[in-house]
DNA sequence: AATGAATGAGCATTCATTCAT
DNA sequence: CATGAATGAATGCTCATTCAT
């Protein structure tokens, strides 16, 4: 029990304070002394800063990735080998993406985190997600494909990560954000109101017309 | 010749490892180092690491800003009051944006740059921003307003940072992006490329159907 | 054993080294290297340079109030509520400030440290001895008001910072004054030997006649 | 004009500073920012923090130590061969002392110096006042030998430097006692006051029985 | 299973001083 | 005569990690 006890409390302190700070800012001090336990826990149970990273992460990502899984089989039976419907697709992504933090802290942490994944220098996370979770998104890329022939593949790929930019982007820096809506708009925005807003501009995103490969009337930049 | 090589040399060094690894990730022994400059002069020339984060962002923001504020001169001046359209506007901004880095490091850099001071938790960097800058980007939103006269004020708003995010989170990620998808489409991406699949995307975002303002099917996430 | 070792090494090291030059001209690696302790030892056991100081202090001046509460207590009780003679009460005093540092150090690097704690830019040090150990002060203060029942309180409190002046003054920079008798008149003093001087000086002080309020000859000074 | 305007700033200012924070509290920096002066003012005018100490001091010093001798050869003239009394030579060395900060900054500041002087671990600056300084001093204690015949030589020494110690440990840490005494007896004392107060205890500190040589209650001390 | 103590490497910053101009 | 730039050494402190118990 304690053990166990030990190994909650270190990873739901360490990501808490992993989205408030980052990885580099936040120091295993700052996790330990906030969780009360040992300083030497962390390294104890863990082994070391980046196995605790990949852990906060893997707590995420362990069920979100069964949960898709799962929806994606469902969807799949349920269209019996025809195309699924591209919205249906994103849909069921952003559902999932939703149920797992709903259970636990919340969806801007686990956002938080995966921004930071992106843009913290920390390699080595990028290449566990890669590895542990990269099967999911494949088969998710592959059926966004059926459901959208007329793209060419890079196309695709891009606006992916264009969409992927747009949310992470929105909802890791949602503190900040909102404290600008807020104090210029007068507007308390819930997560549940920006999800609303992002839907249509996602779908609109990845269905903008194909530009045309040629010509480019801006400077090169290196 | 010394004084100013130094401090330039401290700031071409600074720019490409804070882009590289982070703020925190970054010491000045790494800049100083790399540099070939004494150790002090960091703290010699900028006073301290803060300093030099802030006067890494001026060197590009500055000339941004005054070429933006020219741009949108010439702009207004040309429209003689008449409403500016908004894909003129874009196109203006993405311009100012692309010419400044042109003439020195990269735009990769600046845009990485960009997505540390969102993402990272230097709050005197988005003070100093917001401070320093906050009025170009106030000029813009408020042509943005008179060219999308049905959007409603907070919709406009998040779609200008859900667009942000696609932007800063594509480019800055750049690096990462292009590995995966020169290794899955055997395709070598230019910013230019990127570009040019941004622009639909980025124009479809904003014009993207306002969504009704009720009903949600999605759970609740806190 | 290691654990309580270092500490002590620690406090032991630094008393000396801070009794010799001062608590700025004393780093931690002067203290830690000549302590063969490790660095960071300082900064784990005590927290910063500041509490070490403190701690300093603590070692001698709790066992001195201890032992000077418990003198005070035997002293009241003998004379059963009538008044302590003066002389009694300087005479305990110096009792028990010459007990503590016997058992440890030295007389001399107390009163180093003492003379310091006035002299010396460290505020939070002066905030430190006052909170902890002042009422032991007041105690005493009270005893002497009773025993000087003629002396005006002002007369008296500065009096007391007189004699104390001339006790920590003398003690505190023992060595080169000893160094200059010695030269002097080749005569070696002891501790003993000085306080055995001291006493009839102190005396004669505390009862010197009270001037008179008015007129001075002396020329203003700012 | 410039020069001489630079050096007086330099001493100005860190005369004020060396009393308030002590020797090592205070680095050129702040001596040369406060004073508007280049930092590498104290090093070309002065050599180095060392002698700018010395400086500092030897702006007092010179002309105390030529007005007192003026003073003594004034008395000896008066006395004719006679024994100088002991109070005339006091009162003479505290009118000395007094007249010159009373032309500069204040008696406080030199009083604090003096402290420092010989609290502190510049062995440098006890060596240079000796050095400089000595002679007057052996003149005035060969006239006190005079005064005081009864008294043995070691005994005189002692407690010379007893009043010393007094005078100085009072006066240099006056503003702390000050507040003390201000707090608990609502009494603001001026450095007048405090030397009126301090008259009758020195004199008779000087004239205190002198003890029996030997025996001794107290136990003994390192 | 867990922890208090300890460690060596590294951190940003400040120092007095030097030197070319 | 004066100074801006630069420097090497040292400062107090924090870090992730290790280890004996």
């Amino acid at each position: 029990m304690a053990q166990t006890d030990t190994v909650t409390r270190i990873l739901d302190t360490a990501e808490v304070l992993f989205a408030e700070r980052g990885f580099a800012e936040t120091s295993l001090r700052n996790i330990t002394s906030k969780a009360k336990v040992n300083l030497a826990a962390v390294n104890y149970h863990f082994g070391s800063k980046k196995s605790l990273i990949q852990a906060v992460f893997a707590r995420y990502l362990d069920p979100f990735t069964e949960r898709f899984h799962t929806a994606l089989d469902e969807l799949e039976a349920k269209y019996e080998g025809e195309v699924i419907p591209l919205e249906e697709l994103l849909e069921t992504m952003a559902r999932c993406v939703l149920e797992v933090p709903a259970e636990r802290n919340s969806l801007k942490v686990f956002m938080k985190l995966l921004g930071l994944a992106y843009s913290q220098a920390q390699g080595h996370l990028r290449r566990y997600i890669q590895e542990h979770y990269g099967s999911v998104f494949t088969r998710f890329t592959g059926l966004v494909r059926q459901a959208t022939p007329d793209l060419p593949d890079a196309e695709r790929f891009w606006r992916l990560h264009f969409m992927l930019g747009t949310v992470i982007f929105t909802l890791s820096g949602l503190d900040a954000l909102r404290d600008i809506a807020e104090q210029d708009y007068g507007e308390h925005v819930s997560v549940r109101d920006l999800i609303r807003r992002l839907r249509p501009v996602v779908v609109a995103g990845m269905n903008a017309p194909i530009p045309a490969s040629s010509g480019d009337m801006l400077p090169a930049a290196g």
